[in-house]
DNA sequence: TGTACATCAGTGAACGCGCGTTCACTGATGTAC
DNA sequence: TGTACATCAGTGAACGCGCGTTCACTGATGTAC
């Protein structure tokens, strides 16, 4: 009766503190964005003093990382799904570029963190390398399947690049007002999305 | 003998201070990065007291909007220099695409501020939008120029808002160094902005 | 040309604020016997 | 099963810091007469 329930957040030891630090940080993050993102602000929103997230990251950095790459994780888990759903191979890089924009979109303030902290490494995630499973490989797959050689490489790299820097533009620029009017000539957001990375072309090249 | 001569910088009134911040904003930006850019720290750099500035700006907000619209100024020269330097009007939209992505890449930190301004705003400066002489028409001049119908209207749209965001996600990108090997294969970091915009096939649809 | 005076554009000290981080501490947990 | 004790994971107060902004001020400038 005078035990603390194991379900009780508040009770001195919490449980998965780093889980519901990086969970507080990202329910900060869409409901008041980038900037107010602090240390602090993060244990406070998780119940928690200030000192406590120094239990398990080495200081306000590694937490972000850690954010950041929730944010790979989740984003890589659209683009699987976009992939699994789409109706043909030929339609799948589309619709692997409208999942992309679409989790930029729900969530922007996370996008640009994820961006952030790997600009500051001047590096994408490992995971986001050439060869293994990953986003990135993901898209190069349905280009080769889509009718690209996988023996000319180097064209295949670049039509890779170009189809991900495609989509981080979209991703960047579509919640800019300029674009509502098109959006409604579309007759959607997606319908827009679709359109434009129609016009980017990002088919391999034939040969 | 005792006056203090015209040219010195430090004489009590400045004379172009607002001028002067700006350029103090831009040197902080390319030498210390966006985090440094604090209305103390671009006070600091003019050699005028903290509170000097609130005498032609608002507020902070106010000084960073005037950095930003420096900044479109600047891509706009750039981008009417590289129009007037193409060969011929169907490479010119790519030229324009890797002058775009070389002010990105010579201007990081500023190209930073304009699109963290804009998106603050949700929107990018009026002289982006549809209509004027501006970049953004410039890129739509060329694709009509270029064989594009100036009277289908959406898809002209469509092409260059397309356009615009595949040479923003470029410029984005291409820092990291995932990029580095591509850019060597392709024989220059000009050549790599060159093969990746081939790859996104901006010309107006073919009818 | 000289003087009085309003206005402009600086100064520098001070304000309160939230931040990242450290510290000595303490309550809770788990293990050895 | 009970107890002693090491360890783990919190607390909360405190640190110094740089920030944006305000304020009363003052030096420089320009204009009217």
């Amino acid at each position: 009766m005078s035990d603390i329930p194991a379900t009780d957040a508040r009770r001195y030891h919490h449980g998965d503190l780093s889980r519901a630090l990086i969970d507080a940080a990202r329910r900060l993050l869409e409901a008041e964005g980038q900037s107010a993102l602090s240390l602090r602000a993060v244990a406070r929103e998780a119940g928690v003093s200030p000192a406590a997230p120094y239990h398990h990251f080495k200081d306000k950095g590694e937490l972000l990382d850690a954010v950041a790459q929730e944010g790979w994780t989740l984003l890589d888990a659209a683009l699987v799904k976009a992939k699994a759903e789409a109706p043909d191979i030929h339609q799948a890089l589309t619709e692997l570029g409208v999942a992309y924009v679409c989790f930029a979109r729900d969530n922007p303030a996370l996008y640009r963190v994820m961006y952030d902290t790997a600009r500051e490494k001047e590096a994408l995630p490992e995971r986001m390398q050439n060869g293994e499973d990953n986003s990135y490989s993901k898209v190069r797959d349905v280009l080769i399947e889509a009718g690209g050689d996988p023996n000319d490489s180097l064209d295949l790299e670049l039509a890779t690049s170009a189809a991900w820097c495609s989509a981080h533009g979209l991703a960047e620029m579509a919640g800019f007002k300029q674009f509502d009017h098109l959006k409604d000539a579309c007759g959607g957001e997606t319908a827009f999305f679709r359109a434009i990375f129609n016009h980017m072309g990002l088919a391999p090249r034939r040969r």
